[in-house]
DNA sequence: AGCGATGTTCGCCG
DNA sequence: TCGGCGAACATCGC
Protein backbone atom coordinates (compact mmCIF):
# COMPACT_ATOMS: atom_id res chain seq x y z
CA UNK A 1 0.00 0.00 0.00
CA UNK A 2 2.67 2.12 -0.49
CA UNK A 3 1.94 5.73 -1.03
CA UNK A 4 4.09 8.62 1.02
CA UNK A 5 1.50 8.07 3.98
CA UNK A 6 1.90 4.37 4.24
CA UNK A 7 6.15 4.77 4.23
CA UNK A 8 6.21 7.65 6.62
CA UNK A 9 4.32 4.32 8.80
CA UNK A 10 7.04 2.40 7.71
CA UNK A 11 9.33 5.09 8.66
CA UNK A 12 8.24 5.03 12.17
CA UNK A 13 7.81 0.77 12.24
CA UNK A 14 12.03 1.39 11.21
CA UNK A 15 12.72 4.27 13.90
CA UNK A 16 10.24 2.17 16.56
CA UNK A 17 11.82 -1.34 16.06
CA UNK A 18 15.26 -1.06 15.14
CA UNK A 19 16.99 2.46 15.55
CA UNK A 20 19.62 2.00 17.55
CA UNK A 21 20.07 -1.68 18.12
CA UNK A 22 22.84 -3.66 16.86
CA UNK A 23 21.92 -5.81 13.66
CA UNK A 24 22.70 -9.68 14.81
CA UNK A 25 22.20 -10.99 11.44
CA UNK A 26 20.39 -10.26 8.00
CA UNK A 27 18.80 -12.87 5.99
CA UNK A 28 17.54 -12.53 2.05
CA UNK A 29 15.15 -14.84 0.98
CA UNK A 30 14.62 -13.06 -2.82
CA UNK A 31 17.00 -12.87 -6.03
CA UNK A 32 14.67 -10.04 -7.42
CA UNK A 33 14.47 -7.45 -4.17
CA UNK A 34 18.23 -6.44 -3.33
CA UNK A 35 19.73 -4.58 -5.90
CA UNK A 36 23.42 -4.20 -6.79
CA UNK A 37 25.00 -6.14 -3.94
CA UNK A 38 24.92 -9.41 -3.31
CA UNK A 39 23.38 -11.24 0.10
CA UNK A 40 26.89 -11.71 1.19
CA UNK A 41 28.07 -7.70 0.71
CA UNK A 42 24.37 -6.89 1.99
CA UNK A 43 25.54 -8.77 5.57
CA UNK A 44 28.76 -7.61 6.00
CA UNK A 45 27.85 -4.36 5.57
CA UNK A 46 25.21 -4.43 8.11
CA UNK A 47 26.11 -7.26 10.88
CA UNK A 48 26.80 -5.02 13.92
CA UNK A 49 26.59 -2.19 12.66
CA UNK A 50 23.21 0.29 14.38
CA UNK A 51 20.62 1.74 12.27
CA UNK A 52 20.86 5.80 13.18
CA UNK A 53 18.46 7.74 11.52
CA UNK A 54 14.77 6.55 9.53
CA UNK A 55 14.48 8.97 7.08
CA UNK A 56 11.87 9.74 3.97
CA UNK A 57 11.40 11.04 0.63
CA UNK A 58 8.36 10.63 -1.23
CA UNK A 59 7.48 6.99 -1.31
CA UNK A 60 11.09 6.22 -0.45
CA UNK A 61 12.21 5.35 2.99
CA UNK A 62 15.93 5.28 4.29
CA UNK A 63 17.68 3.50 7.02
CA UNK A 64 21.29 5.22 7.44
CA UNK A 65 24.27 4.13 9.20
CA UNK A 66 26.53 6.18 11.09
CA UNK A 67 29.33 6.78 8.75
CA UNK A 68 26.56 7.87 6.33
CA UNK A 69 25.78 5.17 3.96
CA UNK A 70 22.55 4.61 3.72
CA UNK A 71 20.17 1.24 3.00
CA UNK A 72 17.45 2.95 0.28
CA UNK A 73 14.04 0.76 0.84
CA UNK A 74 11.05 1.16 -2.17
CA UNK A 75 7.96 -0.96 -1.69
CA UNK A 76 6.75 -1.50 -5.36
CA UNK A 77 2.87 -2.16 -5.35
CA UNK A 78 2.76 -4.52 -2.75
CA UNK A 79 5.61 -4.08 0.02
CA UNK A 80 5.46 -3.39 3.85
CA UNK A 81 8.08 -3.04 6.29
CA UNK A 82 7.04 -5.14 10.09
CA UNK A 83 8.28 -5.21 13.30
CA UNK A 84 7.99 -8.37 14.86
CA UNK A 85 8.42 -9.64 18.76
CA UNK A 86 10.91 -11.86 19.64
CA UNK A 87 9.08 -15.34 18.83
CA UNK A 88 6.67 -14.59 16.28
CA UNK A 89 7.43 -15.73 12.88
CA UNK A 90 8.22 -13.88 9.64
CA UNK A 91 5.07 -12.74 7.55
CA UNK A 92 4.69 -14.85 4.06
CA UNK A 93 6.66 -13.12 1.35
CA UNK A 94 9.34 -11.57 3.68
CA UNK A 95 12.18 -10.66 1.11
CA UNK A 96 14.61 -9.99 3.50
CA UNK A 97 14.57 -9.23 7.07
CA UNK A 98 17.01 -7.75 9.86
CA UNK A 99 17.40 -9.61 13.32
CA UNK A 100 18.08 -6.83 16.63
CA UNK A 101 19.75 -7.67 19.31
CA UNK A 102 17.19 -7.70 21.88
CA UNK A 103 14.80 -9.89 20.11
CA UNK A 104 13.49 -7.50 17.46
CA UNK A 105 13.31 -8.75 13.36
CA UNK A 106 12.70 -6.08 10.75
CA UNK A 107 10.92 -7.81 8.21
CA UNK A 108 10.61 -6.18 4.62
CA UNK A 109 7.77 -8.05 2.66
CA UNK A 110 7.15 -7.68 -0.87
CA UNK A 111 4.32 -9.93 -2.42
CA UNK A 112 5.27 -8.98 -5.81
CA UNK A 113 8.73 -8.65 -5.81
CA UNK A 114 8.46 -4.75 -7.36
CA UNK A 115 9.85 -3.27 -4.59
CA UNK A 116 13.97 -2.52 -4.32
CA UNK A 117 16.40 -2.82 -1.44
CA UNK A 118 19.85 -0.91 -2.04
CA UNK A 119 22.41 0.63 -0.76
CA UNK A 120 23.58 4.41 -1.22
CA UNK A 121 26.37 6.39 0.07
CA UNK A 122 24.68 9.80 -0.83
CA UNK A 123 20.91 10.41 -0.43
CA UNK A 124 20.91 13.28 -2.34
CA UNK A 125 22.99 11.75 -4.91
CA UNK A 126 20.23 9.58 -4.75
CA UNK A 127 17.37 11.83 -4.89
CA UNK A 128 18.69 13.24 -8.12
CA UNK A 129 19.20 10.16 -9.96
CA UNK A 130 15.95 9.13 -9.34
CA UNK A 131 15.19 12.88 -10.70
CA UNK A 132 12.79 13.34 -7.38
CA UNK A 133 11.20 16.69 -6.67
CA UNK A 134 10.46 17.73 -3.45
CA UNK A 135 8.80 15.22 -0.56
CA UNK A 136 5.00 15.91 -0.67
CA UNK A 137 4.82 16.67 2.79
CA UNK A 138 8.15 19.00 3.65
CA UNK A 139 7.05 21.65 5.45
CA UNK A 140 9.51 23.61 3.59
CA UNK A 141 7.35 23.21 0.17
CA UNK A 142 5.43 26.14 0.89
CA UNK A 143 2.19 27.27 -1.46
CA UNK A 144 4.46 29.08 -3.95
CA UNK A 145 6.99 26.45 -4.68
CA UNK A 146 4.35 24.24 -4.41
CA UNK A 147 2.20 26.40 -7.55
CA UNK A 148 5.49 26.28 -8.94
CA UNK A 149 6.25 23.04 -9.14
CA UNK A 150 2.40 21.74 -9.93
CA UNK A 151 2.08 24.41 -12.94
CA UNK A 152 5.13 23.31 -14.27
CA UNK A 153 3.40 20.55 -15.93
CA UNK A 154 1.91 20.83 -18.66
CA UNK A 155 -0.36 17.42 -18.56
CA UNK A 156 -3.69 17.05 -16.92
CA UNK A 157 -3.94 17.76 -12.59
CA UNK A 158 -3.67 13.92 -11.64
CA UNK A 159 -0.55 13.43 -13.65
CA UNK A 160 1.13 16.32 -12.61
CA UNK A 161 0.38 14.99 -9.03
CA UNK A 162 1.59 11.54 -9.44
CA UNK A 163 4.34 12.41 -11.25
CA UNK A 164 7.42 12.13 -8.69
CA UNK A 165 9.60 14.32 -10.14
CA UNK A 166 6.89 17.04 -9.81
CA UNK A 167 6.40 16.34 -5.90
CA UNK A 168 7.84 12.82 -4.49
CA UNK A 169 5.16 10.75 -2.52
CA UNK A 170 1.78 10.87 -4.38
CA UNK A 171 0.97 8.27 -6.32
CA UNK A 172 -2.69 6.72 -7.87
CA UNK A 173 -5.02 6.52 -4.26
CA UNK A 174 -3.59 10.20 -2.92
CA UNK A 175 -4.13 12.16 -6.39
CA UNK A 176 -7.75 10.84 -6.25
CA UNK A 177 -8.26 12.18 -2.75
CA UNK A 178 -6.31 15.43 -2.96
CA UNK A 179 -8.27 16.02 -6.31
CA UNK A 180 -11.74 15.19 -4.92
CA UNK A 181 -11.18 17.33 -1.76
CA UNK A 182 -10.12 20.26 -3.82
CA UNK A 183 -13.07 19.33 -5.93
CA UNK A 184 -10.92 19.61 -9.07
CA UNK A 185 -11.47 17.33 -11.65
CA UNK A 186 -8.50 14.86 -12.47
CA UNK A 187 -8.56 16.62 -15.95
CA UNK A 188 -8.13 19.57 -15.55
CA UNK A 189 -4.70 21.20 -17.35
CA UNK A 190 -2.26 21.60 -14.38
CA UNK A 191 -1.41 24.93 -16.16
CA UNK A 192 -5.18 26.06 -16.19
CA UNK A 193 -6.13 26.52 -12.68
CA UNK A 194 -6.51 29.90 -11.12
CA UNK A 195 -4.87 31.29 -7.84
CA UNK A 196 -7.97 30.34 -6.16
CA UNK A 197 -8.17 26.49 -7.19
CA UNK A 198 -4.35 26.30 -6.95
CA UNK A 199 -4.78 27.25 -3.27
CA UNK A 200 -7.54 24.97 -2.95
CA UNK A 201 -5.01 22.09 -4.58
CA UNK A 202 -2.28 22.88 -1.62
CA UNK A 203 -4.31 23.14 0.97
CA UNK A 204 -6.41 19.23 0.06
CA UNK A 205 -2.77 18.28 -0.38
CA UNK A 206 -1.38 19.21 2.76
CA UNK A 207 -4.96 18.11 4.63
CA UNK A 208 -5.00 14.48 2.98
CA UNK A 209 -1.32 13.59 3.73
CA UNK A 210 -1.69 15.22 7.40
CA UNK A 211 -4.94 12.99 8.09
CA UNK A 212 -3.16 9.88 6.30
CA UNK A 213 -0.29 9.56 8.50
CA UNK A 214 -2.19 10.41 11.79
CA UNK A 215 -4.94 8.02 10.43
CA UNK A 216 -1.91 5.60 10.03
CA UNK A 217 -2.52 4.67 6.51
CA UNK A 218 -6.15 3.12 7.67
CA UNK A 219 -8.47 4.22 5.27
CA UNK A 220 -10.85 2.87 7.98
CA UNK A 221 -9.55 5.58 10.54
CA UNK A 222 -9.94 8.67 7.71
CA UNK A 223 -12.86 10.99 7.71
CA UNK A 224 -16.20 9.72 6.37
CA UNK A 225 -15.76 12.19 3.51
CA UNK A 226 -12.79 11.21 2.29
CA UNK A 227 -13.25 8.85 -1.31
CA UNK A 228 -10.75 6.19 -0.41
CA UNK A 229 -12.47 4.51 2.53
CA UNK A 230 -14.76 2.92 0.52
CA UNK A 231 -12.03 2.62 -2.71
CA UNK A 232 -12.77 -1.31 -3.23
CA UNK A 233 -16.60 -0.17 -3.99
CA UNK A 234 -16.49 2.92 -4.89
CA UNK A 235 -19.78 3.87 -6.07
CA UNK A 236 -20.89 6.96 -5.10
CA UNK A 237 -19.94 10.56 -4.26
CA UNK A 238 -19.40 10.89 -0.19
CA UNK A 239 -20.34 14.29 -0.84
CA UNK A 240 -23.33 14.70 -3.14
CA UNK A 241 -24.06 11.19 -3.97
CA UNK A 242 -23.70 11.49 -7.78
CA UNK A 243 -22.33 8.60 -8.96
CA UNK A 244 -18.61 8.08 -9.49
CA UNK A 245 -16.74 8.49 -13.02
CA UNK A 246 -13.62 6.37 -13.26
CA UNK A 247 -10.49 7.17 -15.75
CA UNK A 248 -7.77 5.69 -16.93
CA UNK A 249 -4.21 7.46 -16.67
CA UNK A 250 -1.62 5.36 -18.01
CA UNK A 251 -2.80 2.18 -17.18
CA UNK A 252 -3.99 3.29 -13.86
CA UNK A 253 -7.50 3.17 -12.92
CA UNK A 254 -8.73 6.85 -10.81
CA UNK A 255 -12.02 7.73 -9.70
CA UNK A 256 -13.97 11.15 -9.30
CA UNK A 257 -17.06 13.04 -8.90
CA UNK A 258 -18.51 14.47 -12.33
CA UNK A 259 -20.68 16.78 -9.91
CA UNK A 260 -18.04 18.27 -7.09
CA UNK A 261 -14.90 18.29 -9.21
CA UNK A 262 -14.99 20.73 -11.93
C1' DA B 1 -9.20 -18.34 -17.24
C1' DG B 2 -8.61 -13.66 -17.25
C1' DC B 3 -8.10 -9.35 -15.29
C1' DG B 4 -6.76 -5.91 -12.16
C1' DA B 5 -3.78 -4.23 -8.37
C1' DT B 6 -1.63 1.72 -3.68
C1' DG B 7 4.81 1.60 -8.60
C1' DT B 8 8.62 2.39 -11.78
C1' DT B 9 10.81 2.26 -16.13
C1' DC B 10 11.29 2.04 -21.02
C1' DG B 11 10.26 2.53 -25.85
C1' DC B 12 7.13 4.64 -28.96
C1' DC B 13 4.09 8.10 -30.84
C1' DG B 14 2.29 12.65 -31.67
C1' DT C 1 10.65 18.43 -25.74
C1' DC C 2 7.33 16.52 -23.09
C1' DG C 3 3.15 14.10 -22.01
C1' DG C 4 0.67 10.09 -22.38
C1' DC C 5 0.24 5.23 -23.55
C1' DG C 6 1.08 0.32 -23.31
C1' DA C 7 4.03 -3.16 -21.86
C1' DA C 8 6.98 -5.35 -18.71
C1' DC C 9 8.18 -6.68 -14.13
C1' DA C 10 5.93 -10.82 -10.60
C1' DT C 11 2.28 -12.67 -8.01
C1' DC C 12 -2.08 -13.24 -5.96
C1' DG C 13 -7.00 -12.90 -5.38
C1' DC C 14 -11.48 -12.18 -7.21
Amino acid sequence: MPELPDVEVYRRVLETCALSRRIASVEVNSTKVVEGLTELELEQRLTGQRFSSALRHGKHLFAGLLNGDLLAMHFGMSGRLECLEEGESLPEYTRCSFRLEGGHRLAYVSQRQLGRIRWIEDLEDFLRSKALGPDAMDPRLDHDVFCQRVTEHRGTLKSALMDQSTLAGIGNIYSDEILFQARLSPKRKAQELTEEELARLYRSSREVLQTAVEAHADPLLMPERYLLRNRAQATNCPRCGAALQALRLGGRRGWFCPECQR
